[in-house]
DNA sequence: CAGTCATATGACTACATGGTCACATTGCAA
DNA sequence: TTGCAATGTGACCATGTAGTCATATGACTG
């Protein structure tokens, strides 16, 4: 947690120095990422520093708890109005959407909680974990649960594969707009993507012999 | 390159050299890894070190390329043979079934090479993809491709996109052999795993209400 | 005005890093 | 034995790091 002494601070110095932070995190990760170039950046001292937070694990954990947030907002502000009315492949669609859209706007924040998660099981970040334990409540496994429980979704899929599966194929995504730039996830785009995964998941993959079209 | 050097030391010393590198490199990835940890492991002078390679960089490439070798002998022996009679889903069984026995024997290079996967898209490895610009023929692809051309997979089907979907509920598997061990990776929970995966892939998520059993 | 308290500072410590280099050691050939 | 080239060596360099601390600033109080 940060200390008092940064609370204190306006609020704008306080964003201005946790911006930093975001940038400097989001280009090397944590082990690479250098307090002393973060104060830099920010334009303030060492020491200060060091009255705002304990040490370099503190401020990431703060940047981490903000970075969370702020998707959380984000994509629930998306996803959650219209929640009823869609199945799961429209979620899908709506949710890659929306991260897809944010992704444009904060890929920093993006790819800083994605650094995260990937890391997820190394001792700072279990620690940080522990200490912001967070809702990561899953919209994605929720709704999965919910259409099974209408009888939408098959009771023998399993809630956990399937939204990997999903999510490995929509790690594509983020890989083409890492190499092609946001600007040309163009919505057709993320739609013809989409396509190919409902495809699977309403199908099946095997050649239907006995019903051919 | 490693240097003339290193390639006339005796087998026996290269390989212990490379074997404490791969520790280095398992147990820190690139960035944080360190040329000092490494030659106080092995026990030589960090001049000797540079007489072998250019720079870190040059280790870490003679590393990946020796990790993604051994990776590919190794599933190749296991995967190559009955590879005729198989469907998907057998294959993909056998797949992770191979590899995780990889991962048993060789956890520290199956680290290594997913590190470096992983990291694709940064410098150091660009510049080493780009260097052993390497057979990185992908089973999987071509298994799937095979399978559509003998009309037992749907031509529909994206051959990308269900890649990364098996290989996204994969990793569940190495989480939780990296979680529990890898000798809890009984064959049994392979199995039932795979199970998993193959209902849906066999049958879709959807509940079929047309032909409810 | 003096006193106090939160905040700001940057030189400093102790340490680690990648990489170099002048020199020592070795094995082999003449 | 001598000479020479290939190897081996570790002190050393420049640089960077996280974190500390004595000191300075400045706002607010009595």
């Amino acid at each position: 947690m940060p200390k008092q002494t940064f609370l204190n601070l306006p609020e704008e110095k306080q964003n201005w120095i946790i911006d930093c932070a975001v940038e400097e995190f989001a280009q090397n990760g944590y082990a690479v990422a250098s307090i002393s170039r973060i104060v830099a950046a920010a334009g303030i001292a060492k020491g200060s520093f060091y009255q705002y937070f304990e040490d370099k694990e503190d401020l990431y954990g703060h940047v981490i708890d903000y970075a969370l947030v702020k998707r959380k907002i984000q994509v629930s502000d998306q996803v959650s109005t219209k929640l009823e009315e869609l199945n799961l492949t429209a979620f899908i669609r709506l949710l890659i959407k929306s991260e897809m859209r944010e992704f444009a706007q904060r890929p920093k924040i993006l790819k800083i909680s994605m650094d995260y998660a990937r890391h997820r099981n190394e001792p700072v970040q279990m620690r940080i974990a522990e200490k912001y334990k967070d809702l990561s409540d899953n919209y994605f496994q929720n709704f999965i649960q919910r259409e099974k429980a209408r009888n939408k979704v098959d009771q023998n899929v399993d809630d956990d594969i399937l939204s990997l599966m999903i999510f490995g194929a929509a790690s594509k995504i983020n890989e083409y707009a890492a190499k092609n730039g946001y600007e040309a996830l163009t919505d057709e785009y993320v739609d013809s993507f989409v396509d190919k995964i409902e495809y699977i998941l309403t199908h099946g993959i095997y050649s239907n012999t006995t019903q051919t079209v």
